[in-house]
RNA sequence: UGACCCAUGGUGUAAUUGGCAACACUACGGUUUUUGGUAUCGUCAUUCUAGGUUCGAGUCCUAGUGGGUCAACCA
């Protein structure tokens, strides 16, 4: 059943190092986050590359907390990070993993560097330092300390290690190539001192390595095969490499893919840290963020997020991705596995004057029409019912097939009904009055009557109410980032959470455990949300169903 | 007036590596339907431009145009 699917660039790369033996043993990816952050929907697709990937060829995945930067990483973030990568579904290859656990050996390898004569302590200002390695289109100037003996270099390393120099005194650089076209290579800061408490190593240190002598020597240390990252680091590359060869440490691969981009939604840690300080959304996992908890709140189901990273594929150009692709990968997981229930938004009353006035039907309904084995539940059904205000009009237009003046309809799992009258008051309908076809009933229906549409309705006595909270893009623009002239935060739409507390569903519904999905009836799918606690059930929209009938006669 | 990367429909990716531009989403229009859902059928492209190589170019070569990335004691 699985489909073939063609091989994006970067699987065409390990093929071909499959064949040429270049890594004799398995593949081995991993994934790397800085606990500073939560999670966002780019690093959903950075994982389920980084695992799809050591999966189709048999190999393993690591999870690597980047941990070099006491400042900001904490282990609030560790926890939220494993529990986000679990819920994806993916699982990495023993236990987690930190570059702060490889900070002895990362110290022997900068006195490696130092002894061969290729690193050295620089007295130098960072501001002296900036202006040293100058500006991209000219070659910069040496530091005048460049060349201090090797002996001296280790005696100010050592003590810059015992804690005998202040904060930002004094950093170890890479002695690389000052002329070098690729600002990385300037001889880049590979040390600098913090006299901080780290997360997990506490007072230990007060001198920790630098993105660039910590990852792709984390990467070695671990025999990573693969180090898959973001184009941003292409240019560190040159360097990532120039390490392996001068330590001669496993020579990881580095390759860097295009990072994923998505319609109405951001992916900047520090400006989604805005919208939950500026109290913009509710906390991190507030069902409007881009964030992993967030979608889960919202309802997102994680196959649906994997589905779509696997469909998106991988390439090196920039791109826009539009969500309606995510969201119809949504749909298509929800379609087949989330119960169908009925619920009244906007209420009014129906009354069946034929009716009996004291009996209670119990109606028999499939769960999902999708699966069988999601079995049948049974809903309520009298004289006194409520329909949806959406569902009835006085003045349909053309094609309208729901509830009017002298039309027909079925109530979904009940009987068909006929218009009888309703009761107006200021121009707004307050109750309608209809008859109904009592050898109609679903299932055994030899009416033969046609009705053209279908409604969902509540029985009134038995319904229960149930807070509706739908939501809406986060922003009113499709790229909220690419606007010169306007910030993204004015352009959070103002409508982005409606609550409505006054809608009634069928009974069942009060069963319902924070988590669970449903497609409400002829309207959206809806997650009972983390926060639910019974009554009335809380549910988040997820997203709306397709529905394609639009009121043409209105503007 | 540096270096590096990228360019295929409205969007994201394909194209057996030089052989009929395909898949999905979106939009629009049919069919089916006890969800205006689902399913299903159909419509929507001078492959950035100009040259060149070739029987044949989205793919190779040259030039141009457009876009992106790099100058934190962040990662």
């Amino acid at each position: 059943m699985e489909e073939e699917r063609a091989l994006n660039f970067i699987e065409q790369e390990i093929v071909e190092d499959i064949k040429n033996e270049r890594y004799p043993k398995h593949i081995h990816t991993r994934f790397p986050p800085e606990p500073n952050g939560f999670l966002h929907i780019g690093h959903a697709t950075a994982i389920c590359f980084n695992f799809g990937i050591a999966k189709k060829f048999n190999g393993k995945t690591n999870l690597r907390f980047d941990d070099t930067n006491p400042t900001t990483e904490k282990t609030d973030y560790v926890d939220a990070i494993q529990e986000d990568i679990k819920w994806l579904g993916f699982e990495w290859d023993g236990e987690p993993l930190f570059a702060s656990d490889y900070f002895d050996e990362l110290y022997n390898y900068a006195i490696k560097l130092i002894k061969a004569g290729l690193a050295y302590v620089d007295d130098s200002t960072s501001e002296e330092i900036a202006e040293q390695k100058g500006v991209p289109t000219e070659p910069g100037k040496e530091s005048p300390y460049r060349n201090r003996p090797i002996e001296e270099n280790l005696d100010l390393f050592t003590r810059m290690k015992a804690g005998e120099f202040p904060d930002g005194s004094k950093v170890l650089r890479a002695k690389v190539d000052m002329t070098s076209p690729n600002m990385h290579m300037r001889d880049p800061l590979i040390y600098r001192i913090k006299k901080e408490h780290h997360h997990r190593t506490g007072d230990e240190w007060c001198i920790y390595p630098m993105y660039d002598f910590a990852h792709g020597q984390s990467d070695s240390i671990e025999n990573i095969t693969h180090s898959l990252c973001s184009l941003e680091f292409k240019h560190h590359r040159p360097l990532y490499n120039w390490f392996i060869e001068k330590l001669e440490i496993f020579p990881s691969r580095q390759i860097e893919f295009a990072r994923r981009n998505l319609t109405y939604m951001i992916t900047s840690k520090r400006k989604l840290l805005k919208l939950v300080e500026g109290n913009y959304v509710d906390g991190w996992d507030d069902p409007r963020m881009s964030t992993i908890s967030g979608l889960r709140r919202k309802g997102y189901p994680a196959e649906a997020i994997r589905n779509f990273c696997e469909e998106v594929g991988m390439a090196k150009r920039d791109n826009v991705i539009e969500i309606e692709l995510l969201e119809s990968h949504v749909r298509d997981v929800l379609n087949r596995e989330a119960n169908r229930i009925m619920v009244v938004e906007d209420p009014i009353p129906l009354t069946i004057a034929n009716y009996p006035e004291d009996q209670v039907e119990i109606m028999i309904a499939q769960n999902n029409p999708e699966d069988e084995s999601a079995g049948v539940r049974e809903i309520p059904f009298s004289k006194y019912l409520y329909i949806d205000r959406e569902d009835f009009m006085v003045d349909p237009p053309k094609k309208y097939f729901r509830l009017a003046p002298g039309k027909t309809v079925r109530l979904k799992n009940g009987y068909i009904i006929e218009y009888l009258s309703h009761n107006e008051e200021d121009g707004e309908v307050k109750s309608i009055e209809c008859k109904y076809f009592d050898n109609s009933k679903s299932g055994e229906d030899n009416s033969g009557i046609k009705a053209k549409g279908t409604l969902h309705w509540v029985s009134k006595e038995q319904a229960v109410k149930v807070q509706l909270n739908n939501y809406e893009h986060l922003f009113s623009d499709p790229t909220p980032l690419a606007h010169e002239e306007k910030e993204f935060i004015d352009l959070v739409n103002p409508n982005s959470l409606t609550i409505n507390a006054e809608a009634l569903s069928e009974p069942s519904i009060s069963s319902a455990k924070p988590g669970d999905y449903y497609q409400i009836f002829r309207k959206a799918y809806y997650a009972v949300d983390t926060k639910s606690t019974g009554s009335p059930v809380i549910l988040n929209k997820t997203v709306a169903l397709k529905g394609a009938w639009k009121d043409k006669s209105k503007k």
